[in-house]
DNA sequence: GTATGCATAATTGTATACAAAAGTATCGTC
DNA sequence: GACGATACTTTTGTATACAATTATGCATAC
């Protein structure tokens, strides 16, 4: 008997919503790539609005990690760094676990369903692999954490799972999905199955293989530190 | 071998930083209470700023959870919730066991010299109960999860323990300190014991009768004027 | 006394203007 | 051709202007 999911009405108003609603989406699908500039003028005359409301947009999205800003340069898609990548997957190992805690005691008939709906239609997604395999593969995620019924957890999971898109961006093969569909379906079963236990134990499994495909595969390959890259040519 | 924290380095120029800094510490040490109204015109007087920096600090408190927003009728303190408490006092609780379990691992000499230099802090300002050992009660939970390493987990942990305040302000009796010295050198001694089980228990236990202690009694309702409140904040 | 409309004031939402900073191109010197 | 200084362009930081919305006060009716 939840009260209905009241959306958190971000301060400003309805304008600055879509544009909020379009720039996330493009970093999560990756269209906007670490690194790319975003420049206000040219959001705004995008978006058909000013560069106020543009501004109040980065800054949204800069707290929530998505956006690079630095004073007098403007603002960028984020590069997270690969220690950061490792706070970020462990914090939402931390998160998922109370996630999935809370789920098994009171998960109903419904959310069930509703999760296995999702995992079917991440699958048809996966045949054609495009960009909503993305997304769809996070918002399981998501899903979860908000019929979890806390709020508060429910907004830090979305925070973690969309920088994990970056993080995937970064240091993941391209369009690689970060989670395999197979284990979301154990996670599902494990639940309906009543099993707090094996709930847990299969998306801690999840996550530290998601973490492994992320950032053990090529680490090497896309992120290259300046500095210790001089550093071998320094001496 | 970690890099040096680096701030955050928020979104906009300086000058914002300070009226945020502000703003925020008026709202912990509890001199803004919640539901009071945050008119941009009159924060900007006071801090000598016009209503372009304020909002973006109104949306920053507002993505925060200390200020609630809403269309057309502006900012107020943020007035959580009972359930909304609960959900914080849940994260909150997972969140610190993470930072305890990776500091129980990770802690140096140096770390534990600076924890107990803390508490001993916090007891002198306890003599003379002011507004200030409110504040540094919070910063003990603040600095365990900054030596934690995580950065995510810090700040997370940051906002989580603010939000508190609030909740200490609207469900608890006024100016009663959340923590119990006693309680935070007992996770200090366990920290130093290098006793990982006992750490994360004795934090349970802390943060168990943070809760009961927080969720009381009622706030009484004082009138108070917000100019000379701000006032003593916009230095 | 309480309620109802309307006029007025206060406050917010958004665009725009302008100054400061950063970035870029041009040119002369060596 | 490489380097550096200078003028020009672009972009950001902040204030302000103005329209739209909401709150307030006051008179009138019941």
């Amino acid at each position: 008997m939840n009260a209905p999911v009241r959306k958190p009405k971000s301060a400003a108003g309805s304008r600055s919503d879509s544009v909020y609603a379009g720039l996330r989406r493009a970093i999560i699908e990756q269209a906007l790539m670490p690194g790319d500039k975003l420049t206000e003028d040219v959001i705004g005359e995008r978006f058909g609005v000013s560069r106020t409301i543009v501004r109040t947009v980065l800054a949204r999205l800069n707290a929530e990690g998505l956006v690079d800003m630095q004073p007098n340069k403007g603002a960028t898609i984020a590069q997270p760094s690969l220690s950061e990548a490792h706070d970020v997957f462990e914090t939402r190992m931390c998160l998922e676990r109370q996630v999935l805690a809370r789920l098994s005691e009171k998960v109903t008939a419904d959310d069930i369903e509703r999760l296995q709906r999702h995992v079917q239609l991440e699958i048809k997604a996966n045949e054609h692999d495009g960009p909503a395999a993305i997304r769809l593969a996070g918002e399981f995620h998501i899903l979860l954490a908000s019929l979890s019924g806390n709020g508060v957890l429910a907004r830090y999971v979305d925070e973690m799972v969309s920088r994990c898109s970056l993080i995937l961006a970064l240091y993941s093969r391209p369009h690689s999905s970060d989670c395999s569909i197979n284990e979301h379906q154990q996670i599902v079963d494990a639940l309906r199955a009543g099993n707090s236990q094996a709930a847990i134990d299969a998306m801690d499994h999840h996550l530290k293989a998601v973490t492994d495909r992320a950032l053990l595969s090529s680490a090497a390959d896309k992120h290259r530190d300046i500095r210790s890259i001089l550093d071998r040519y320094a001496s």
